[in-house]
DNA sequence: GCCGTTTTCGGCCCGACTGTTTTCAGTCG
């Protein structure tokens, strides 16, 4: 049974816990941290690293020490100091940790002086009225730790990008009709796009005396207000998101936007890179010795460390501010580069729209070509098509592109299923007749990892694969991904031609961003594409650029960026 | 525990808000 990544930072995540609630060193606990978020973020699993023999020291933060607790983890499935420290320590302090509210000192004195380990032993002693007693804690923490667990959900949830665009947008807007209010803009994970967030960090600029927290704290989805004050304020809203919003200077709006767009790594290298030439770094600005020398733009506060602009995207601490100083940064895939989409479906299979209504928003949005791949007969769910439907459905595009006159190509394609055994779900009679294949997995997600690679290495041996779709089967929030020897495949369609698809859809996202990442090391293709069941779903391609940005993607990676005569030389396989 | 275009030892980002204090610790981002 092989360990996952998120396995091993989570065993690191408590470690740092716990021994933070010990008191610990705390650059020490800040180094399992940080191990912890390095190994959640890579695409390659450190199984297979320890296996093949590598030097696990090469990636950043890990040092000797956690290399070695790695390998022992790898080896083993635990790690012998965590056990030892949980003998002291209860692993459940590390829960009551993510209690909004309650740190290492004050779960570590709800521990000693009361001899609370779990959550419900909190709630009895918070109805006991035993909280308020404790020095350090009052009425007011142990009324608030009371709500806090009432409303727990047990784990901290993320919110998908689009969801957090539906509550972002209107509070947007009600705070750019506030008299006053000069610039609002999102920052955080939001502008990063990351596939979900956290909360929403607010930025916002004004004239003098302009009541912006008055009126934000009153904004009608506000169930709860958390902390109000002069440049800072925080609410839950009913959706349950976190709203964080400041006020700041003008003078210092791209300093702040720099902070609170993060990530929180990215920053801390930043302003590591400052103190070395004597800046101090803050949302105020960039000083040197108390006196202002930038801060008004975010290209500013790059500049005053001697790096270009950094695009939000790359700012996770993964390698964006080395390739910033050797000026190797990626000039990354713009929505403009895309001029087509090659995954879309009709009222055929499953989509809401006719063939001639997605030709015609396809055009609209100012593509050269849409590909129309309903799903194949497998997915009897979706009502998929088998051959005669198909035959029929080819015959009514060369129709239609013969009435469109050139305004928008439409090709000729399938969504077919990746079967069991590898074949794919349609004769190769019927398939050869199509201008390209997106293959897929759909059913049987739960094989062994080993005979789920070999399936859809099987299928991409058939010369008409060309684009394995949503590779990871993954739902965000939802659904884990199958097991899949990603670098297996990705070696596969080095050599054979094949592209992965980065589906845009909100739920899926699906290559991953350090995937995507991976893929361009390895010399592989992507295809970004919507997926779309509708026409309205076309727009989600802002979504797939984001995450193919955060994959370090630039133009040329992406298949769906080159003219249509390239696109079907691609199309035709080596 | 990690790391090095000042360093293999001695540093390690920085500020706002709250509650319980009477000058600040804890938490968060």
């Amino acid at each position: 049974m092989t360990i996952h990544n998120r396995e091993i930072a989570a065993i690191f995540e408590e470690l740092a816990d716990l021994l933070e609630v010990e008191g610990a060193n705390r650059f020490r606990v800040r180094a399992y941290r940080e191990a912890s978020r390095v190994i959640g973020g890579m695409s390659e699993e450190l199984a297979d690293l320890v296996e093949s023999g590598a030097d696990l020291t090469e990636l950043p933060n890990i040092g000797e020490a956690i290399a070695k607790k790695i390998q022992t983890i790898v080896e083993t499935g635990s790690l012998p100091q965590l056990t030892e420290v949980e003998g002291r320590t209860p692993a459940s302090l590390s829960e009551m940790m993510k209690l909004e509210g309650l740190g290492p000192k004050r779960v570590k004195a709800l521990h000693e002086r009361l001899g609370i380990d779990t959550l419900d032993d909190l709630r009895a002693a918070v109805e006991a009225h035993k909280v308020r007693q404790l020095e350090g804690f009052g009425q007011k923490t142990e009324e608030t730790i009371r709500e806090r667990l009432e409303r727990w959900q047990g784990q901290e949830r993320r919110t998908r990008l689009f969801d957090a665009e539906e509550i972002a947008d209107p509070l947007v807007r009600f705070l750019e009709a506030i008299d006053g209010v000069e610039q609002v803009m999102v920052a955080g994970s939001y502008r990063r796009r990351r596939e979900t967030v956290g909360d929403l960090d607010i930025l916002v600029t004004c004239r003098r005396d302009t009541p912006v927290m008055d009126r934000f704290v009153a904004y009608p989805e506000v169930s709860e207000l958390v902390s109000k004050g002069e440049t800072r304020s925080t609410v839950h809203l009913r959706s349950g998101m976190q709203v964080d919003l400041r006020l700041v200077p003008e003078a210092s709006y791209g300093a702040a936007l720099h902070y609170f767009t993060g990530s929180k790594a990215h920053n801390i290298a930043v302003r590591r890179l400052g103190v070395k030439q004597g800046l101090k770094i803050n949302e105020y600005g960039v000083f040197r010795d108390d006196k202002r020398v930038a801060g008004r733009t975010e290209e500013q506060v790059y500049a005053s460390v001697d790096l270009p602009f950094i695009p939000p995207e790359l700012r996770e601490d993964r390698g964006e501010i080395e390739a910033a100083r050797e000026g190797k940064l990626p000039q990354l895939v713009k929505l403009e580069d895309i001029r087509g989409d090659l995954h879309a479906h009709t009222k055929e299979s499953d989509g809401h729209d006719s063939l001639r209504a997605m030709a015609d928003a396809a055009a609209g949005r100012g593509y050269e070509y849409l590909a129309i791949t309903d799903h194949s007969r497998r997915v009897t769910i979706a009502h998929g098509l088998d051959e005669k439907r198909l035959a029929k459905q080819i015959e009514a595009i060369d129709r239609l592109n013969e009435d469109l006159d050139g305004r928008i190509a439409i090709l000729k394609g399938v969504e077919v299923d990746i079967l069991d055994d590898g074949s794919l779900d349609l004769p190769d009679a019927i398939l050869r007749r199509l201008d390209l294949r997106v293959c897929s997995v759909h059913y049987k997600l739960n094989l062994p990892k080993a005979r789920q690679t070999e399936r859809v290495l099987r299928a991409m041996e058939n010369p008409l694969f060309n684009i394995l779709a949503h590779p990871s089967g993954r739902l965000l929030e939802e659904r884990d991904p199958y097991e899949l020897d990603l670098e297996q495949i990705l070696e596969a369609a080095a050599e054979r031609g094949c592209f992965l698809e980065v589906n845009a859809q909100p739920s899926r996202l699906d290559l991953t961003d350090s995937a995507c990442k991976m893929a361009k090391e390895m010399g592989v293709k992507v295809v970004i594409s919507t997926d779309a069941h509708g026409t309205r779903n076309l727009a989600f391609m802002r979504f797939g650029i984001g995450q193919a940005r955060r994959g370090w993607l630039e133009a040329a990676d992406v298949v769906n960026t080159r003219p249509l005569p390239e696109l079907r030389k691609l199309l035709q396989r080596g």
